[in-house]
DNA sequence: AATTTATGTCGTATGTTTGCAACATTAAAC
DNA sequence: GTTTAATGTTGCAAACATACGACATAAATT
């Protein structure tokens, strides 16, 4: 684009939308469920079960992993992926916070 | 890209991934905060208090309006926007439902 | 030490988002 | 009826996201 005007606006309006960006990808969605259901896995279990090739399992993985939602452990070759339950609470209570101010009784005329 | 797989994840996981990309830049977020403030407001007005130009707000309403966010209403040569508190309130439900039901007191060993 | 297995990174193609100026439309004010 | 004001739409350019094959690496197995 011909000018990025993001860092314009204030770090909680920043931090909330890099998080929802996080989420913006039913892929993404659907590795953080199936991580809950399994709380453990390693890639190869994710990509057969997604329907997305390994290579671009890795990559949101990668994303996931930047924003602190998912750790991952070496275990010889195999790398154990499981949700961070503190980071996820964050971004829930951030959520939560926003769009509860957000919301009120207030009814317009639109 | 060379094949969008996008469509074969399921729905709930689609139309979560779909809500956070509403909320995924800076600018939909502020207009939202200044929409609960403000409780009724014109595009005009929105864009005096954001650092985008007055076109970028338009298309950033286009895209909340087409989530169903916020509504507007014609009032002579003025358009006046609000928010949609039950479609707000739905997009909370989901969210929390989602990240309550991902979080766990389990600790793995990563 | 050669092979297999698990994973990550790079390069590339394609699609999507962002930002804005220029133009279009329509209502109000003069 | 011409001008002004408020808003939306179109078209374009730059940036970013998505998807994956090919290659790289490194541990485990043979």
């Amino acid at each position: 684009m011909t000018n990025n005007k993001t860092e314009q606006f204030n770090n909680k309006q920043k931090e909330l939308a890099s998080y929802a960006k996080v989420l913006s990808h039913p892929a993404r969605i659907a590795i953080i469920q199936l991580l809950a259901e399994k709380k453990e896995i390693k890639t190869c279990t994710i990509s057969d079960d997604l329907p997305i090739s390994r290579t671009t399992v890795s990559q949101h993985l990668k994303i996931l992993k930047n924003a602190g939602i998912i750790q991952g452990t070496i275990d010889g070759l195999k790398i154990h992926y499981c949700l961070d339950m503190i980071k996820l609470n964050e971004i829930k209570e951030n959520y939560n916070n926003f769009l509860t101010a957000a919301i009120s009784d207030y009814m317009c005329k639109c």
